[in-house]
DNA sequence: TAATATATACTCAAGTTGAGTATAAGGAGC
DNA sequence: GCTCCTTATACTCAACTTGAGTATATATTA
């Protein structure tokens, strides 16, 4: 069985580890990422297959998640080398903080050809308390569902599904070259994207965007594939395969809401039940029903009335509750799964 | 925001990439995993820091995952850089592969030193539908649970939880500086192992694999930490962090039977209820109750009869099924959770 | 003071789950 | 061929959970 060593003398060629960064925090009821503007590098890269760093296409150039190489000399540990860099550029410090996904295929950063070593990524989910402006200019927070507008129910079904995705992805599966694959491409999408039968899962966000990407609708699979980008207006690309990643920790984040109690670190010290489940709903991206919401969390012992009121919106004041940082509730609950919405 | 490029021109150090697989599959109802046996390089290496290839140390030298570089010359990704050398080395064809996670703390790898770079080790869990003897002579099928015998509940608690995990966990909480530390690693064994208002939760695997390490209950931390080890006879250690790779791909994979179809992989094309009934028990460590889990299988349309009987055991023969692999089911129901069993 | 808005309490039917009992269908021993 | 033993499969039932209401409380605003 070969290791490094004495069966298998080869040296691996050289590669760099990048580490990516999907920040989430919610304010306004709106789930919002860090986001930073930077040249398109596959955009950038010419014939030659070069990209000029430097080069900005047009006045709105890419965006992108906050992203920084990986020191193995500087840093004991991956999540170590992540809040270090994160927090030195955007003072911003990272609660919660998990290890997603390793990105490695070929081709997923242009600059590989150029450095002469294969750039893996390894992405990350880290939630924020506030969205504040953040210090370095470039960085800024984005509402999340810019980049995938169809994630968002919370106000019915989003019209870019039915107006386009729906009709794109419906001629991208007769295209297919046999019937039996069409078949198999309808039945993707209705496992995807739901249908009559099928109810819409708000946690297979990745699915639904590696559907889209497949099916050459979303901008970067043109891109991808050298194929002229007609900028469509819908949503918004991002460089390299950093919509992947986002979608991978939306998706991520969706499910753990429901079997651990992370939306805590979301919302501040004390908020009021409503609040507390509009940010749920800002993540899950539909609508709860809020007498079944109040019974779940309240029955879960995760968080106690503070016996302080508020009154902000007009209506009779809420009552505000803390989150009872107890390490067995903490760990073994279930953590408020969310009942999912109406619909 | 830095990049590799303009903002920071430090070239990052060398790093090299493992890939680690757990490669599981279920025969005779014990799961099994892959399994190598090499020298314990932490072991082997001496005052000098060099590990020497070749040293045996005695005769049962360390039990190893299998492992082996990833060539990004060679490989478009990494899925296929794992499937590469293991179906090479071992004849063996993988179905389910999943990624598990990247394990990049500093000192992980005592051969970083003798190589002058970061190793980094991606972890997989990959799904084998039966356990022939392999080609390779070196690799042998294990049971799991020779590794983690506390995790093994089908003939009731595990008798070394009660005689030698339960007081090594309680010396160590008592031994904290403060009584508020003390109380919170009460917590904490309460919360991971469970206790009489709180539920062994089979998914744990990896927070009690890891609490036991740091309780210093475990042979590989006291290895890492430089004491001498008793060999302790209760459980297996492994090379580096093997064990705690095997931790993580252990409790996820008990996680995903509850929601997703995994089962099927680990089962042949027929099979009846009850076979599929011990295979999920074998994985996740507790029994189930007959009648409800052929409920539940039944009512989730993921398997069909066909018609032949079964009678290898002496009863009423039992019919056989398969299972029913159509994308939509697949992808969109639970899957045959399983009912947490009695106790 | 009425209208309106939100908060919170309570109800109820349908579904799910855990744990049984009952019955069916084979083989082994006599 | 009959009895016992073993496993398979069908059915029952109470406890709990879930989705979707209705009812009531307590603010603000016109």
């Amino acid at each position: 069985m070969g290791g490094f060593g004495a069966q298998d003398d080869r040296v691996a060629d050289s590669v760099q580890i990048g580490l990516t960064a999907v920040i989430v925090a919610v304010t306004d009821d709106e789930p919002r990422v860090l986001v930073v503007r930077r040249v398109d590098h596959a955009l950038a890269s010419t014939e030659d297959g070069v990209a000029r760093e430097g080069d900005v296409l047009d006045d709105d150039s890419l965006e992108a998640l906050p992203y920084g190489p990986f020191y193995p000399g500087r840093h004991r540990t991956l999540d170590a080398g992540l809040r270090g860099w994160v927090e030195e550029q955007t003072q911003l410090d990272l609660g919660y903080v998990e290890q997603l996904y390793t990105f490695g295929d070929r081709g997923r950063d242009p600059r590989e050809q150029e450095l002469g070593a294969r750039v893996l990524s390894i992405g990350y989910l880290a939630l924020a308390q506030e969205a504040k402006p953040s210090g370095a200019g470039e960085a800024l927070w984005q509402n999340w569902y810019r980049y995938f507008p169809w994630e968002d129910w919370r106000k019915g079904k989003p019209a870019i599904l039915t107006q386009e995705l729906e009709p794109g992805l419906e001629e991208w599966a007769t295209q297919a070259d046999t019937p039996s694959e069409v078949r198999e491409r309808f039945a993707r999408i209705d496992a995807t994207f739901g249908s009559e039968e099928v109810r819409w899962n708000e946690d297979r966000v990745l699915e639904r965007y590696e559907l889209l990407y497949e099916a050459g609708i979303v901008t970067e699979s043109q891109r991808d594939h050298g194929l002229t980008v007609v900028m469509s207006d819908y949503s918004h690309p991002m460089v390299l395969d950093h919509r992947r990643i986002m979608a991978t920790a939306m998706g991520r984040l969706r499910g753990k809401l429901k079997y651990r109690p992370v939306v805590f670190e979301l919302v501040p010290p004390t908020f009021t039940l409503f609040e507390l489940q509009k940010t749920v709903e800002a993540i899950s991206g539909n609508l709860l029903h809020k007498q079944n919401f109040r019974r779940l969390v309240e029955k879960s012992g995760l968080v106690e009335g503070t016996g302080q009121f508020e009154s902000r919106t007009g209506g009779r004041p809420a009552e505000t509750y803390r989150y009872v940082r107890d390490i067995l509730t903490e760990r073994l609950t279930a953590g408020p799964r969310l009942p999912m919405g109406k619909r």
